[in-house]
DNA sequence: CCCCTTGCCGAAACCGGTTTCGGAAATTTG
DNA sequence: CAAATTTCCGAAACCGGTTTCGGCAAGGGG
């Protein structure tokens, strides 16, 4: 740290070296007609005086200000909201590889998103946004394909014009998480899908229905609940799913909040976790490590899915074609005491259920 | 947004007008010494043109850049890290209010912290820091005092000269909880500490035995934990308090997360949370309320104090004494099920305890 | 030996704002 | 009505870098 008002500038370190500023600056920026010597002379007196260049007075000519645009929607659902520290390291890591840093917002609403996006572009406060969340129809993709502001998809999208992105395939663990159930003898499998709108939910359920098909097992929209993205919604799917004439033995969840939820349910119902009726669920959250038992979930690594972001926008900026800029992760699975073989046939889970009503009520 | 290459300048601006673009510059930004007439004239035509000056442009001769600066230490035992979201969008918001952004990076050790600080102020990045999570001797505050460099504590600190902070009064909290519980016919209440080196260890350690002094009661070491932090931590700890002659009734934790651990030490004791032995914690994680039964705890509006700080570290920015600018607030007791009415003396319940075991052995 | 490259660096323009300074016009004062 | 202020705006410097352009000197080819 420097003593105050004591900052070196360019003009400094080149009057120390006998030299122009013009000079110095091409050797610190690698230009072709600076002898080795020269440049070895002025990196060496530059991190000796520890000189930094103003990154404001750098952006002022290049028009880059070196940094990452990240606006939050803090209203929203949040199940990434337990990984935020997690994606946030991921993507000031995967920044810092090429010196930038991340500046972020936070709005309240997709209408205040899009004012701040348009905000920070314009005061060139960011080169680029990330855009977390991703929505089947996303006006916040409209806004800054429309002002040619680069962006970087964290998820997918219907209209992928000039659109780049990293997305962890989560229609894949559903199909995934189909096979295993079927595996341990699950013949009617339930699943919840997440909030309305969002583009994961549309993935995750064309995951489930491959699912099923692959498994040889039939649809049936009775094994479909309604959106659940929260515990509450979770417990009210559940119980739903379950109070039918041939409820599902095992329960898949588009994200674990709404798995907590079925937890309640389906205690509420004189069941076992795991036992009765099996959960699997994606996100990972660390809540689901507290439950008992342990939620079967697809964990997402959303620091490596922050930093692949930060790679793919600073490319993007830099000029890269959107096209080329596309990658998908794949989830992992963390098998643990939520699932389990099916011991019950559907009827038989029906009729116990019944059982455990009419006892209560006595 | 703009078209590409279409962004309006202040030259724009000032040819439309039939003004220089000092004149646009200073109506801009209220100086006295331009008309009223021409002011109005000015805004009016900035907002209908949309123009907005690029922030590093004005950073250049202003030298500010408008944005705060936050390095999270990721590594860390991480109490504030299900807070996070609310934290940043309670600075964002503060930051917002005076047109500032926040610029975040992360950091792996302190000195790696220290490092990024220095970088980030030099680079201009950002015109000041929030430093969370203060230790009793931070090398962080005297890496940015040292350099001149304008910061505002999230937490106190044994060194205070040139600081300004926010902080919630955990003592106070510890004290009342002590209060509660002694209300409530308790008269052994343990206490664990938080982490080791923190400010707030220090502060709430003091508010607990200030609490026991109070009411009356003395300080037994016994009733002492080791720093506990985490749930294994939280579990080792309160298993040894439990496992004494004289064993406290009522555990006070310093963190949540220990908390979460208590519950499973209380359990494997063959006793019940609440009931043999009343838990009341602080922090107000969301893993709280998940808990069965509910975690007793004091609640800190973590995002009130995003933007508390965003508020004063502005201000400090800006010029004002440090002295002038440190406010304390206070945590919000959650009565929820974790805690209640004695139920044994401390005889009868390490009677009890030690009956247990000598079941579980056979 | 001369000409033509090539290598290397200095001079100066430039980026888009802010701020200082000076002066003309309008207004007030004597 | 002249003189002294005010009021208000233009001209130009400035901030700290980057980038373009031009030219000198050394080296190579004919």
């Amino acid at each position: 740290m420097n003593a105050i008002g004591k900052r070196t500038t360019i003009d400094d370190l080149a009057k120390s070296l006998g030299l122009t500023k013009s000079t110095v600056s091409r050797a610190l920026n690698d230009y072709p007609d600076i002898s080795e010597a020269t440049r070895l002379r002025v990196r060496h007196a530059a991190s000796v005086q520890n000189y930094r260049p103003l990154s404001h007075a750098q952006a002022i000519k290049t028009g880059r200000v070196r940094s990452i645009g990240l606006v939050l929607q803090v209203s929203e659902h949040d199940g990434h909201r337990p990984f935020l520290a997690n994606f946030l390291a991921g993507i000031t890591e995967g920044a810092a590889l090429h010196d930038w840093t991340l500046t972020l917002a936070t709005a309240s609403s997709t209408t205040d998103t899009i004012r701040l996006l348009e905000k920070l572009s314009q005061e060139r406060k960011a080169d680029g946004f990330i855009l977390p969340r991703t929505y089947l129809q996303d006006r916040r993709i409209d806004a800054l394909r429309n002002g040619h502001v680069p962006f970087v998809l964290y998820g997918r999208t219907e209209d992928i014009a000039e659109c780049a992105w990293y997305d962890i395939a989560g229609e894949t663990a559903m199909q995934e998480a189909v096979a295993e159930l079927f595996r341990l003898g699950h013949r009617r499998i339930g699943f919840l899908p997440g909030g309305e709108g969002y583009n994961y939910t549309k993935l995750r359920t064309e995951g489930y229905l491959e699912g099923l098909a692959q498994a040889g097992l039939s649809q049936d929209p009775a094994l479909i609940g309604p959106n659940a993205v929260n515990k509450q919604q979770g417990a009210d799917a559940t119980q739903k799913l379950l109070l039918q004439s041939e409820p599902p033995t095992a329960i898949l969840c588009s994200v674990d909040h709404a798995a907590i939820g079925a937890y309640d349910a389906i205690r509420s119902c004189g069941l076992e976790v795991g036992k009765e009726v099996s959960i699997i669920a994606y996100d990972g959250v660390p809540e689901g490590a507290v439950l008992n038992p342990q939620l079967s979930t697809y964990a997402v690594d959303t620091k490596h899915a922050g930093a692949r972001l930060a790679e793919l926008l600073i490319r993007r900026v830099r000029g890269e074609a959107a096209q080329t800029l596309r990658e998908i992760g794949n989830a992992r699975f963390l098998d643990r005491g939520s699932h389990g073989p099916c011991l019950l046939t559907s009827n038989d889970l029906a009729a116990l259920i019944k059982l455990k009503s009419d006892h209560r009520e006595e």
